[in-house]
DNA sequence: CCGGCAAATGCAACTTGTTGCATAAGGCTA
DNA sequence: TAGCCTTATGCAACAAGTTGCATTTGCCGG
């Protein structure tokens, strides 16, 4: 269902192809929500089939067509459903802890790449979430309401990532 | 791949059925991955298909046969190997996220109601891993080798979960 | 003594996500 | 001018995870 209600949000803005949609999930929803050209292409056309979007195909002469989805009025009922019911839990899925728990199996040099490798990454995350605080947060007072949500995951995303950051550097200390 | 990795975790230290693994997913893994039951009893037989396990029945006569897996050392090897690899990064999906930028059609009510459930779920989260240290992890100075990652990853827990409980304050606070 | 829970396993159907491939035109670059 | 990138869509096969149901016996409480 979370792909539905992530494509339903996405349409609800405005209206758009499955490769805008893409576009969008490159553009800032990529940090709460990952999904691959061909899942969303098939979630889109199901989700036409029952109703809760509309399709105009636009003919261009020279490229494929472009399908332009938008919500029906049952769609943005599906979407508000979706936001009032709460949400169940999801199952935890670490594998990173899962070579934690083989510890002593797990080859020393090989425990220190993957957490430096890691560390990098966590870095790169902490970049790129300043880049976008200074592109659409700079001024925290003069949010508009849409940017609210976003605004908040923000800092969270920001205050998560530093907490691993201190985690992973703590553990490469005190193993060496 | 990684639901067998953690089998092939848990079965390293010692042989067992499905049945076995559950309880012990439920008494420590559960907090780095978790399955049903179903999805156990199909992974096993898979794996015993493809020669990375051993099966062993032990007939009972007045309950189900048990069937006793144990490493092969197939999976001991492929166990090392997936060990030795870098993760690859895995795929974010938040749903609540994803309601927090659909911000201006969530209902301030259901957004209430949702953000106190979570967090009773968080502090709640906190309980457990406070049980689990005073049980295992009461004096860090004398940790087997075993247990220096367990160790690691609920520290990491604990402070993740912290920052979330700061993060989902902070958010009830400011939007009242 | 009846009903439900725990021990122990499993099948079948379904949904969700991944991987690999295909198409077709235009633009860029070596 | 050959080869790759971008725009734009899609199928098919597979892997992973979920949901619902089924079996058999013993034990425990009301």
């Amino acid at each position: 269902m979370s792909l539905r209600a992530v494509l339903l949000i996405t349409l609800q803005r405005e209206p758009g192809t499955g490769y805008d949609i893409l576009q969008r999930f490159k553009a800032g929803l990529a940090h709460v929500w990952q999904a691959s050209h061909q899942q969303l292409y098939r979630e889109l056309d199901r989700m036409r089939g029952d109703g809760l979007l509309a399709c105009e195909t636009l003919p261009q002469t020279e490229r494929p067509d472009r399908k332009v989805y938008q919500l029906t009025e049952a769609g943005r009922q599906a979407l508000d459903i979706w936001l009032a019911e709460p949400l169940s839990t999801s199952p935890v899925r670490q594998p990173l802890f899962a070579k934690f728990f083989a510890w002593e199996r797990w080859p020393e040099q090989a425990r220190r790449e993957e957490l430096t490798d890691f560390r990098k990454q966590l870095k790169e995350c902490l970049t790129t979430y300043a880049a976008i605080e200074r592109e659409w947060f700079s001024n925290p007072e003069t949010l508009t309401p849409a940017q609210r949500g976003p605004w908040h995951t923000l800092r969270l995303g920001q205050r998560l990532t530093e907490t691993w950051v201190e985690w992973v550097e703590e553990v490469m200390e005190e193993e060496q």
